[in-house]
DNA sequence: AAACAACCTGAGTTCAGTTCAGTTTGACTG
DNA sequence: CAGTCAAACTGAACTGAACTCAGGTTGTTT
Protein backbone atom coordinates (compact mmCIF):
# COMPACT_ATOMS: atom_id res chain seq x y z
CA UNK A 1 0.00 0.00 0.00
CA UNK A 2 1.50 3.54 -1.48
CA UNK A 3 0.67 5.66 1.77
CA UNK A 4 0.13 9.34 1.18
CA UNK A 5 2.89 10.83 2.81
CA UNK A 6 2.66 14.67 2.97
CA UNK A 7 6.57 14.07 2.05
CA UNK A 8 6.66 13.19 -1.34
CA UNK A 9 10.14 11.03 -2.48
CA UNK A 10 9.37 12.41 -6.02
CA UNK A 11 10.37 15.91 -5.03
CA UNK A 12 14.19 17.51 -5.82
CA UNK A 13 16.16 16.99 -2.75
CA UNK A 14 16.20 21.36 -2.48
CA UNK A 15 12.37 21.26 -2.46
CA UNK A 16 10.79 22.80 0.46
CA UNK A 17 7.06 21.50 -0.34
CA UNK A 18 7.13 19.16 2.30
CA UNK A 19 7.95 21.84 4.64
CA UNK A 20 5.44 23.91 3.78
CA UNK A 21 3.00 21.25 3.91
CA UNK A 22 3.77 20.70 7.44
CA UNK A 23 4.49 23.69 8.71
CA UNK A 24 0.54 24.95 6.88
CA UNK A 25 -0.79 21.60 9.16
CA UNK A 26 0.34 23.12 12.21
CA UNK A 27 -0.67 26.58 11.61
CA UNK A 28 -4.10 25.66 9.77
CA UNK A 29 -4.34 22.95 12.74
CA UNK A 30 -4.14 25.55 15.27
CA UNK A 31 -5.33 28.76 14.66
CA UNK A 32 -7.72 27.76 11.61
CA UNK A 33 -7.36 28.21 7.76
CA UNK A 34 -8.64 31.76 7.80
CA UNK A 35 -7.24 32.66 10.88
CA UNK A 36 -3.30 31.97 9.47
CA UNK A 37 -1.78 34.36 6.97
CA UNK A 38 -0.35 32.59 4.05
CA UNK A 39 2.99 34.33 5.09
CA UNK A 40 3.10 33.09 8.47
CA UNK A 41 3.56 29.84 6.23
CA UNK A 42 6.51 31.20 4.42
CA UNK A 43 8.30 32.79 7.77
CA UNK A 44 7.93 28.79 9.88
CA UNK A 45 9.73 27.70 7.27
CA UNK A 46 12.24 30.62 6.51
CA UNK A 47 11.04 31.47 3.05
CA UNK A 48 10.31 35.06 1.19
CA UNK A 49 6.02 34.59 1.10
CA UNK A 50 6.49 34.96 -2.78
CA UNK A 51 8.85 31.59 -2.56
CA UNK A 52 5.30 29.65 -1.56
CA UNK A 53 4.03 30.17 -5.12
CA UNK A 54 7.03 28.12 -6.98
CA UNK A 55 5.33 25.10 -4.78
CA UNK A 56 1.60 25.94 -4.71
CA UNK A 57 -0.94 28.16 -7.05
CA UNK A 58 -2.28 29.61 -4.16
CA UNK A 59 -3.29 29.34 -0.19
CA UNK A 60 -5.59 27.53 -1.11
CA UNK A 61 -4.44 25.28 -3.46
CA UNK A 62 -2.03 24.18 -0.18
CA UNK A 63 -5.10 23.51 1.34
CA UNK A 64 -6.85 21.64 -0.83
CA UNK A 65 -3.51 19.39 -1.03
CA UNK A 66 -3.58 18.68 2.04
CA UNK A 67 -7.49 17.66 2.56
CA UNK A 68 -6.83 15.33 -0.88
CA UNK A 69 -3.76 13.84 1.09
CA UNK A 70 -5.27 12.82 4.60
CA UNK A 71 -8.96 11.62 2.69
CA UNK A 72 -6.41 9.65 0.50
CA UNK A 73 -4.81 8.08 4.02
CA UNK A 74 -8.38 7.68 5.41
CA UNK A 75 -9.33 5.59 2.35
CA UNK A 76 -6.23 3.88 2.45
CA UNK A 77 -6.27 2.93 6.34
CA UNK A 78 -9.76 1.85 6.18
CA UNK A 79 -8.82 -0.51 3.15
CA UNK A 80 -5.69 -2.31 4.97
CA UNK A 81 -7.42 -2.60 8.10
CA UNK A 82 -10.54 -4.41 6.79
CA UNK A 83 -8.47 -6.43 3.97
CA UNK A 84 -8.38 -10.09 5.81
CA UNK A 85 -11.73 -9.18 8.01
CA UNK A 86 -14.58 -11.75 6.98
CA UNK A 87 -16.44 -11.78 9.37
CA UNK A 88 -19.24 -8.41 9.82
CA UNK A 89 -19.27 -7.14 12.76
CA UNK A 90 -15.20 -7.45 13.25
CA UNK A 91 -14.91 -6.08 10.53
CA UNK A 92 -17.21 -2.79 11.38
CA UNK A 93 -15.07 -3.05 14.48
CA UNK A 94 -11.44 -2.86 12.68
CA UNK A 95 -12.62 -0.32 10.84
CA UNK A 96 -13.51 2.19 13.40
CA UNK A 97 -10.86 1.38 15.21
CA UNK A 98 -7.94 2.07 12.31
CA UNK A 99 -10.45 5.49 11.80
CA UNK A 100 -9.19 5.97 15.40
CA UNK A 101 -5.34 4.92 15.29
CA UNK A 102 -3.48 8.33 14.19
CA UNK A 103 -1.27 10.52 14.79
CA UNK A 104 -0.98 14.00 16.45
CA UNK A 105 -0.42 14.96 12.86
CA UNK A 106 -2.92 13.12 11.22
CA UNK A 107 -5.64 14.49 14.26
CA UNK A 108 -4.66 17.99 12.92
CA UNK A 109 -4.95 16.70 9.38
CA UNK A 110 -8.36 15.48 9.86
CA UNK A 111 -9.07 18.71 12.08
CA UNK A 112 -8.30 20.58 9.06
CA UNK A 113 -10.12 18.20 6.63
CA UNK A 114 -13.49 18.36 8.64
CA UNK A 115 -13.43 22.48 8.84
CA UNK A 116 -12.91 22.93 5.44
CA UNK A 117 -15.07 20.03 4.15
CA UNK A 118 -17.49 22.83 2.45
CA UNK A 119 -14.69 24.44 0.17
CA UNK A 120 -15.08 20.83 -2.21
CA UNK A 121 -18.26 22.12 -2.56
CA UNK A 122 -18.12 24.77 -5.47
CA UNK A 123 -15.91 24.83 -8.22
CA UNK A 124 -12.08 26.24 -8.37
CA UNK A 125 -11.18 28.76 -10.62
CA UNK A 126 -7.87 27.73 -11.67
CA UNK A 127 -7.05 24.74 -13.02
CA UNK A 128 -4.66 23.34 -10.63
CA UNK A 129 -6.99 23.98 -7.60
CA UNK A 130 -9.98 22.64 -9.22
CA UNK A 131 -7.49 19.01 -10.05
CA UNK A 132 -7.52 19.06 -5.95
CA UNK A 133 -10.90 19.73 -5.08
CA UNK A 134 -12.08 16.99 -7.72
CA UNK A 135 -9.24 14.38 -6.33
CA UNK A 136 -10.42 15.76 -3.24
CA UNK A 137 -14.43 15.08 -3.79
CA UNK A 138 -13.79 11.63 -5.50
CA UNK A 139 -11.86 10.51 -2.56
CA UNK A 140 -15.08 11.25 0.19
CA UNK A 141 -17.20 9.34 -2.36
CA UNK A 142 -14.91 6.64 -1.83
CA UNK A 143 -14.63 6.92 1.88
CA UNK A 144 -18.79 6.74 1.67
CA UNK A 145 -18.15 3.80 -0.62
CA UNK A 146 -15.72 1.73 2.01
CA UNK A 147 -18.47 2.79 4.48
CA UNK A 148 -21.61 1.41 2.51
CA UNK A 149 -20.44 -1.37 1.29
CA UNK A 150 -18.86 -2.66 4.23
CA UNK A 151 -22.72 -2.59 5.85
CA UNK A 152 -23.83 -4.07 2.38
CA UNK A 153 -21.93 -7.32 2.97
CA UNK A 154 -23.08 -7.26 6.31
CA UNK A 155 -26.80 -7.18 5.43
CA UNK A 156 -26.23 -9.29 2.08
CA UNK A 157 -24.66 -12.00 4.93
CA UNK A 158 -27.62 -11.74 7.52
CA UNK A 159 -25.43 -10.30 10.11
CA UNK A 160 -26.68 -6.68 10.15
CA UNK A 161 -30.23 -6.30 9.93
CA UNK A 162 -31.36 -4.84 6.35
CA UNK A 163 -31.78 -0.90 6.40
CA UNK A 164 -30.45 1.98 3.98
CA UNK A 165 -26.65 1.60 3.90
CA UNK A 166 -26.09 4.55 2.64
CA UNK A 167 -27.85 6.89 5.13
CA UNK A 168 -26.16 4.68 7.54
CA UNK A 169 -23.31 4.73 6.24
CA UNK A 170 -23.02 8.27 6.27
CA UNK A 171 -24.60 8.13 9.96
CA UNK A 172 -21.76 6.53 11.31
CA UNK A 173 -18.95 8.52 9.56
CA UNK A 174 -20.86 11.73 10.69
CA UNK A 175 -20.79 10.41 14.16
CA UNK A 176 -16.67 9.58 13.59
CA UNK A 177 -15.83 12.21 11.96
CA UNK A 178 -17.21 14.39 14.25
CA UNK A 179 -14.99 13.77 17.19
CA UNK A 180 -12.01 16.04 15.20
CA UNK A 181 -14.33 18.92 15.75
CA UNK A 182 -13.67 18.80 19.68
CA UNK A 183 -10.94 16.55 20.47
CA UNK A 184 -7.66 17.64 22.02
CA UNK A 185 -4.56 15.55 22.78
CA UNK A 186 -4.83 17.56 25.89
CA UNK A 187 -7.87 17.09 26.71
CA UNK A 188 -10.00 15.27 29.44
CA UNK A 189 -10.64 11.99 27.92
CA UNK A 190 -8.12 9.93 25.75
CA UNK A 191 -8.20 8.72 22.40
CA UNK A 192 -8.47 5.10 22.94
CA UNK A 193 -11.65 5.71 25.32
CA UNK A 194 -13.15 7.49 22.45
CA UNK A 195 -12.60 5.18 20.02
CA UNK A 196 -13.80 2.23 22.53
CA UNK A 197 -17.01 4.23 22.95
CA UNK A 198 -18.00 4.96 19.33
CA UNK A 199 -17.16 1.20 18.40
CA UNK A 200 -19.71 0.02 21.15
CA UNK A 201 -22.25 2.81 19.59
CA UNK A 202 -21.11 1.69 15.63
CA UNK A 203 -21.82 -1.67 16.28
CA UNK A 204 -25.17 -1.21 18.37
CA UNK A 205 -26.16 0.84 15.46
CA UNK A 206 -25.64 -1.14 12.46
CA UNK A 207 -25.84 -4.55 14.05
CA UNK A 208 -28.92 -4.87 16.23
CA UNK B 1 -41.06 30.18 24.92
CA UNK B 2 -39.63 33.65 23.13
CA UNK B 3 -38.42 31.92 19.71
CA UNK B 4 -35.21 33.21 17.84
CA UNK B 5 -36.76 34.84 15.20
CA UNK B 6 -34.50 36.38 12.38
CA UNK B 7 -36.68 39.45 12.35
CA UNK B 8 -36.31 41.13 15.50
CA UNK B 9 -39.82 42.93 16.79
CA UNK B 10 -37.55 45.92 18.93
CA UNK B 11 -36.35 47.09 15.52
CA UNK B 12 -37.76 50.32 13.90
CA UNK B 13 -39.92 50.30 11.13
CA UNK B 14 -37.48 51.38 9.00
CA UNK B 15 -35.08 48.25 9.80
CA UNK B 16 -33.36 46.34 6.63
CA UNK B 17 -31.58 43.69 9.60
CA UNK B 18 -33.98 41.37 9.13
CA UNK B 19 -33.96 41.43 5.62
CA UNK B 20 -29.96 41.33 5.26
CA UNK B 21 -30.38 38.05 8.02
CA UNK B 22 -32.41 36.56 5.40
CA UNK B 23 -30.31 37.89 2.08
CA UNK B 24 -27.61 36.69 4.07
CA UNK B 25 -28.36 32.88 5.09
CA UNK B 26 -30.10 32.39 1.60
CA UNK B 27 -26.35 33.29 -0.10
CA UNK B 28 -24.32 31.76 2.71
CA UNK B 29 -25.99 28.37 2.62
CA UNK B 30 -25.90 28.19 -0.99
CA UNK B 31 -22.44 29.52 -2.03
CA UNK B 32 -20.82 29.39 1.59
CA UNK B 33 -19.63 32.37 3.58
CA UNK B 34 -16.25 32.87 1.93
CA UNK B 35 -17.58 32.46 -1.44
CA UNK B 36 -20.20 34.87 -1.19
CA UNK B 37 -19.20 38.38 -1.38
CA UNK B 38 -20.24 40.89 1.40
CA UNK B 39 -21.56 43.34 -0.95
CA UNK B 40 -24.00 40.44 -3.20
CA UNK B 41 -25.56 40.63 0.36
CA UNK B 42 -25.84 44.53 -0.12
CA UNK B 43 -27.50 43.90 -3.80
CA UNK B 44 -30.11 41.49 -2.77
CA UNK B 45 -31.68 44.07 -0.09
CA UNK B 46 -31.09 46.77 -2.82
CA UNK B 47 -29.05 49.08 -0.61
CA UNK B 48 -25.38 49.73 -0.83
CA UNK B 49 -22.62 48.05 0.28
CA UNK B 50 -22.01 50.63 3.01
CA UNK B 51 -25.39 50.48 4.52
CA UNK B 52 -24.57 47.17 5.82
CA UNK B 53 -22.33 48.58 9.17
CA UNK B 54 -25.16 50.37 9.70
CA UNK B 55 -26.61 47.13 11.29
CA UNK B 56 -23.35 44.88 11.29
CA UNK B 57 -19.78 45.67 12.24
CA UNK B 58 -18.18 43.16 9.63
CA UNK B 59 -19.41 40.15 7.47
CA UNK B 60 -18.40 37.80 10.17
CA UNK B 61 -20.33 39.63 12.57
CA UNK B 62 -23.54 38.72 10.30
CA UNK B 63 -22.41 35.38 10.33
CA UNK B 64 -21.88 34.96 13.92
CA UNK B 65 -25.32 36.55 14.25
CA UNK B 66 -27.18 34.07 12.24
CA UNK B 67 -24.98 31.16 13.74
CA UNK B 68 -26.37 32.54 17.60
CA UNK B 69 -29.71 32.49 16.29
CA UNK B 70 -29.70 29.10 14.92
CA UNK B 71 -28.13 27.70 18.21
CA UNK B 72 -30.41 29.27 20.11
CA UNK B 73 -33.63 28.14 17.98
CA UNK B 74 -32.20 24.68 18.28
CA UNK B 75 -31.98 24.70 22.15
CA UNK B 76 -35.14 26.17 22.76
CA UNK B 77 -36.49 23.47 19.87
CA UNK B 78 -35.18 20.91 22.23
CA UNK B 79 -36.67 21.94 25.56
CA UNK B 80 -39.94 22.53 24.06
CA UNK B 81 -40.18 19.03 22.62
CA UNK B 82 -38.40 17.28 25.84
CA UNK B 83 -40.39 19.15 28.14
CA UNK B 84 -43.93 17.18 28.96
CA UNK B 85 -41.60 13.49 28.50
CA UNK B 86 -40.97 11.50 30.97
CA UNK B 87 -39.96 8.08 29.68
CA UNK B 88 -36.52 8.65 28.97
CA UNK B 89 -36.29 6.31 25.57
CA UNK B 90 -39.51 8.50 24.56
CA UNK B 91 -38.09 11.41 25.51
CA UNK B 92 -34.76 10.41 23.09
CA UNK B 93 -37.31 9.84 20.26
CA UNK B 94 -38.97 13.05 20.24
CA UNK B 95 -35.45 15.10 21.25
CA UNK B 96 -34.49 13.55 17.49
CA UNK B 97 -37.54 14.24 15.59
CA UNK B 98 -37.38 17.90 17.29
CA UNK B 99 -33.80 18.41 15.58
CA UNK B 100 -34.88 17.30 12.53
CA UNK B 101 -38.44 19.18 12.70
CA UNK B 102 -37.12 22.40 10.19
CA UNK B 103 -38.34 24.41 7.49
CA UNK B 104 -35.74 25.27 4.38
CA UNK B 105 -34.69 28.01 5.97
CA UNK B 106 -33.54 26.61 8.87
CA UNK B 107 -32.15 23.87 7.17
CA UNK B 108 -29.71 26.89 5.48
CA UNK B 109 -28.79 28.31 9.00
CA UNK B 110 -27.71 24.71 10.01
CA UNK B 111 -25.71 24.21 6.96
CA UNK B 112 -23.99 27.59 7.83
CA UNK B 113 -23.62 26.77 11.37
CA UNK B 114 -22.05 23.70 10.86
CA UNK B 115 -20.07 24.31 7.99
CA UNK B 116 -18.68 27.44 9.88
CA UNK B 117 -18.32 25.63 13.82
CA UNK B 118 -14.07 26.17 13.95
CA UNK B 119 -15.26 29.77 13.92
CA UNK B 120 -16.45 29.90 17.53
CA UNK B 121 -12.82 28.73 18.79
CA UNK B 122 -10.38 31.90 18.20
CA UNK B 123 -11.44 34.89 20.07
CA UNK B 124 -12.95 38.05 17.74
CA UNK B 125 -10.78 41.40 17.89
CA UNK B 126 -14.06 43.68 17.66
CA UNK B 127 -16.31 43.49 20.78
CA UNK B 128 -19.61 43.25 19.27
CA UNK B 129 -18.20 40.29 17.33
CA UNK B 130 -16.79 38.60 20.41
CA UNK B 131 -20.33 39.34 22.25
CA UNK B 132 -21.78 36.87 19.64
CA UNK B 133 -19.23 34.66 19.44
CA UNK B 134 -19.11 34.16 23.32
CA UNK B 135 -22.75 33.71 23.39
CA UNK B 136 -23.20 31.20 20.42
CA UNK B 137 -20.32 29.30 22.25
CA UNK B 138 -22.28 29.25 25.39
CA UNK B 139 -25.46 28.18 23.34
CA UNK B 140 -23.36 25.39 21.97
CA UNK B 141 -22.37 23.96 25.33
CA UNK B 142 -25.97 24.67 26.38
CA UNK B 143 -27.58 22.30 23.56
CA UNK B 144 -24.65 19.48 24.29
CA UNK B 145 -25.87 19.70 28.45
CA UNK B 146 -29.05 19.74 26.81
CA UNK B 147 -28.55 16.08 25.41
CA UNK B 148 -25.81 14.51 28.35
CA UNK B 149 -28.47 15.87 31.00
CA UNK B 150 -31.40 13.81 28.75
CA UNK B 151 -28.90 10.96 29.07
CA UNK B 152 -27.55 10.89 32.67
CA UNK B 153 -31.05 11.04 33.29
CA UNK B 154 -31.78 7.88 31.55
CA UNK B 155 -28.81 6.41 33.22
CA UNK B 156 -30.18 7.48 36.45
CA UNK B 157 -33.34 5.84 36.09
CA UNK B 158 -31.96 2.64 34.20
CA UNK B 159 -33.57 2.76 31.07
CA UNK B 160 -30.03 3.32 29.48
CA UNK B 161 -26.81 1.31 29.78
CA UNK B 162 -24.47 3.57 32.10
CA UNK B 163 -21.85 5.23 30.26
CA UNK B 164 -19.37 8.21 29.51
CA UNK B 165 -22.51 10.68 29.12
CA UNK B 166 -20.74 13.63 27.89
CA UNK B 167 -18.76 11.56 25.17
CA UNK B 168 -22.27 10.07 24.40
CA UNK B 169 -24.03 13.14 24.11
CA UNK B 170 -21.22 14.26 21.57
CA UNK B 171 -21.13 11.41 19.46
CA UNK B 172 -25.23 11.90 19.42
CA UNK B 173 -25.07 15.58 18.25
CA UNK B 174 -22.04 14.63 16.08
CA UNK B 175 -24.34 11.71 13.74
CA UNK B 176 -27.69 14.48 13.80
CA UNK B 177 -25.91 17.32 12.51
CA UNK B 178 -23.44 16.03 10.15
CA UNK B 179 -26.94 15.40 8.04
CA UNK B 180 -26.72 19.14 7.28
CA UNK B 181 -23.67 19.07 5.49
CA UNK B 182 -25.38 16.64 2.36
CA UNK B 183 -28.82 16.76 2.90
CA UNK B 184 -30.11 19.06 0.22
CA UNK B 185 -34.18 19.20 -0.01
CA UNK B 186 -33.92 18.21 -3.58
CA UNK B 187 -31.69 15.12 -2.60
CA UNK B 188 -32.54 11.60 -2.98
CA UNK B 189 -33.15 11.00 0.25
CA UNK B 190 -36.16 13.02 2.18
CA UNK B 191 -36.24 14.22 5.58
CA UNK B 192 -38.86 12.28 7.18
CA UNK B 193 -36.65 8.98 6.65
CA UNK B 194 -33.31 10.26 8.29
CA UNK B 195 -35.11 11.57 10.73
CA UNK B 196 -36.39 8.03 11.66
CA UNK B 197 -33.80 6.29 10.18
CA UNK B 198 -31.42 8.26 12.88
CA UNK B 199 -34.00 8.02 15.42
CA UNK B 200 -33.48 4.30 15.26
CA UNK B 201 -29.78 4.41 15.26
CA UNK B 202 -29.89 6.61 18.49
CA UNK B 203 -32.10 4.61 20.61
CA UNK B 204 -30.18 1.32 19.74
CA UNK B 205 -27.10 2.96 20.58
CA UNK B 206 -28.18 4.69 23.71
CA UNK B 207 -30.79 2.52 25.01
CA UNK B 208 -29.36 -1.14 24.12
C1' DA C 1 -41.90 73.44 10.48
C1' DA C 2 -37.92 72.49 13.38
C1' DA C 3 -35.30 68.99 15.43
C1' DC C 4 -33.40 64.70 15.62
C1' DA C 5 -32.42 59.99 15.14
C1' DA C 6 -32.37 56.39 11.98
C1' DC C 7 -30.86 55.32 7.66
C1' DC C 8 -28.02 55.69 3.72
C1' DT C 9 -24.15 57.00 0.24
C1' DG C 10 -19.69 57.83 -2.77
C1' DA C 11 -15.00 58.30 -2.27
C1' DG C 12 -11.14 56.62 -0.20
C1' DT C 13 -8.25 53.21 2.79
C1' DT C 14 -6.36 48.81 4.19
C1' DC C 15 -4.42 44.48 4.00
C1' DA C 16 -3.79 39.64 2.77
C1' DG C 17 -3.21 37.29 -1.31
C1' DT C 18 -1.19 37.39 -5.57
C1' DT C 19 1.65 38.67 -9.91
C1' DC C 20 5.77 40.32 -12.14
C1' DA C 21 10.31 40.78 -13.67
C1' DG C 22 13.89 39.41 -12.79
C1' DT C 23 18.25 37.19 -9.48
C1' DT C 24 20.54 33.44 -6.95
C1' DT C 25 21.74 28.65 -6.14
C1' DG C 26 23.68 24.38 -6.91
C1' DA C 27 23.74 20.06 -9.62
C1' DC C 28 25.41 18.35 -13.82
C1' DT C 29 28.08 18.49 -18.39
C1' DG C 30 31.73 18.78 -21.37
C1' DC D 1 36.62 23.48 -13.22
C1' DA D 2 34.01 26.88 -16.21
C1' DG D 3 29.63 27.01 -18.35
C1' DT D 4 24.81 25.87 -18.48
C1' DC D 5 20.33 25.20 -16.98
C1' DA D 6 16.40 24.44 -14.21
C1' DA D 7 14.91 24.80 -9.69
C1' DA D 8 14.47 27.95 -6.10
C1' DC D 9 13.96 32.33 -4.62
C1' DT D 10 13.23 37.68 -4.03
C1' DG D 11 11.53 42.83 -3.56
C1' DA D 12 8.41 45.77 -5.51
C1' DA D 13 4.10 46.43 -7.40
C1' DC D 14 -0.86 45.08 -8.07
C1' DT D 15 -5.76 43.47 -6.88
C1' DG D 16 -10.00 43.08 -4.90
C1' DA D 17 -13.09 42.60 -1.17
C1' DA D 18 -13.79 44.25 3.47
C1' DC D 19 -14.04 48.20 5.75
C1' DT D 20 -13.83 53.60 7.25
C1' DC D 21 -15.04 58.30 6.81
C1' DA D 22 -17.32 62.50 6.30
C1' DG D 23 -21.08 63.80 5.42
C1' DG D 24 -26.34 63.68 3.06
C1' DT D 25 -31.32 62.05 3.13
C1' DT D 26 -35.61 60.45 5.13
C1' DG D 27 -39.32 60.04 8.07
C1' DT D 28 -41.18 60.71 12.73
C1' DT D 29 -42.06 63.39 16.59
C1' DT D 30 -43.33 67.56 19.01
Amino acid sequence: MARARIVDPEEGPRSKRGAILVAAVERFGEDGYENTKWSEVADRVGIGQTALYHYFESKAHCLLTIMRLELQRSHDMFVEATAGETEPVEELRVAVRAAFAVSDQEIRQMRILQANMSLLANPRKSKREETERVAARQLVQMVERDWTSLLMRGMAKGAFPVRDAHTLGLGVLGMIVSVWRWYRPTGAIALPEISEMIEGCVVRMIAE
